[in-house]
DNA sequence: TTAGTTCGAACGGACGTTCGAACGGTTTTT
DNA sequence: AAAAACCGTTCGAACGTCCGTTCGAACTAA
């Protein structure tokens, strides 16, 4: 929305580290507060887009004042940041586990499938702002989430690559797959619907069949 | 950005039928100037995001005066629904015309995919605006897009639908599958840099590949 | 003249953010 | 024990800016 400031602070940013490090005292009832925040930012963010959601719209979600809620974070951008590095925070360290702990490259792929699907169907807004809301930082904090996000990319991007030295070194190419995998993931938010669709453990076998037989045998 | 009506007009909306069908003259000029505006109005959605493009920054785009402008549409939310109307219509008569004439079943995936592909390299904005901008529209403007969206993505089902069949009715889930390769599908504008990438006969095939074979035979 | 087209200027409202004051509990001083 | 000082927290009210849209007048080509 980019509009109105009283006088243009010279902030770093919201990922900008100083101000997001040294920020206010690490007390449960401080930490807690700004989950509760960010929790209803998400699901905001998540059903209007990021720029339709106000932060009086946040105000009134958590019964605080306009002007109290920013004595828990600098700008309505910080919000969107603070969402986003959680969730990439969150899934490179499941993803990092489960490349270490499963050395079969096609059971390999499955497990992250199935722990991005875990992942979504338990934080569906943050899933859905991340996918959605990718463009809408800028800056430091862009590029914060954004390395995180390649982080995630190229670990699956690595999966693709074994199953591909193992199944005899054919000419696929991991990049693509990898990007074409993340197309789907990425969009599960655009359709799924808990209770209609089936579950976590469902989807991911049917997505992982497909990558690794194709269509046809994507049952198997 | 909902906001500042002088006064609430009581208008249908842009997909409401009378007012944008009643439109004006026929003229070449006219039509010829309004397709530049939306030309222009595509780039900014997709280079800012909709809510972000202001229609002052399609004046300037466009040479035209702000209130110059509103001759030629009602509304910004008419600009975005003539945008997406108009591919869905495109994407629709393509692939209907695929599904007569080849009835091969997994060439028919091939073509279709192979179709996609070329269109959104030939109208990237285009197509990021259709994928990113869903929910942007409301009331009876989002519902003609719909429409047109489920339309599509009808079509590609059934496509799956006579694979599932031809290859001895497996349980393959055909409305999953689409919906996996829609995803992949509507995200290709994340990523894909003309030059850098693949152009869209070879992603095409790699895809189809995948979806037919497999990530270990993608490129058979 | 006439009808289609363009525009400068303004309206009314919504937005992100800030400011100074006040609150409430705890600690320090008297 | 009472008072004062302190500090993390909250808030009402406002600021300045930007937005979508409109109005009436002016232009232009036939």
């Amino acid at each position: 929305m980019r509009i109105g400031l009283k006088s243009p602070p010279e902030r770093t940013g919201p990922g900008g580290g100083a101000e997001t490090a040294v920020r206010r005292q690490r007390t449960a009832r401080y930490d807690a507060k700004l989950s509760a925040v960010l929790s209803a930012s998400s699901a905001l963010f998540a059903s209007k887009g990021y720029e339709r959601a106000t932060i009086r719209d946040v105000a009134q979600a958590t019964g605080m004042s306009l002007a109290g809620l920013y004595y828990y974070f600098t700008g309505k951008e910080e919000l969107l940041f603070l969402i986003q590095f959680r969730v990439f925070h969150s899934l490179c360290g499941n993803l990092r586990e489960i490349i270490e702990k499963e050395k079969d490259p096609q059971a390999c792929l499955h497990r992250m499938i199935q722990m991005h699907f875990n992942y979504f169907i338990r934080n569906m807004d943050d899933l859905k702002v991340c996918s959605r809301e990718i463009e809408s930082l800028e800056g430091a904090s862009y590029q914060k989430v954004a390395d995180r996000r390649k982080e995630y990319f190229d670990l699956t991007q690595s999966i693709f690559e074994r199953i591909s030295k193992a199944s005899g070194g054919s000419s696929a190419d991991s990049r693509l797959a990898a990007l074409y995998l993340f197309g789907t993931l990425n969009w599960i938010y655009q359709w799924y619907r808990p209770g209609r669709d089936p579950d976590a453990a469902e989807m991911a076998s049917q997505l992982a069949g497909v990558y690794l037989n194709g269509f046809p045998r994507m049952a198997e």
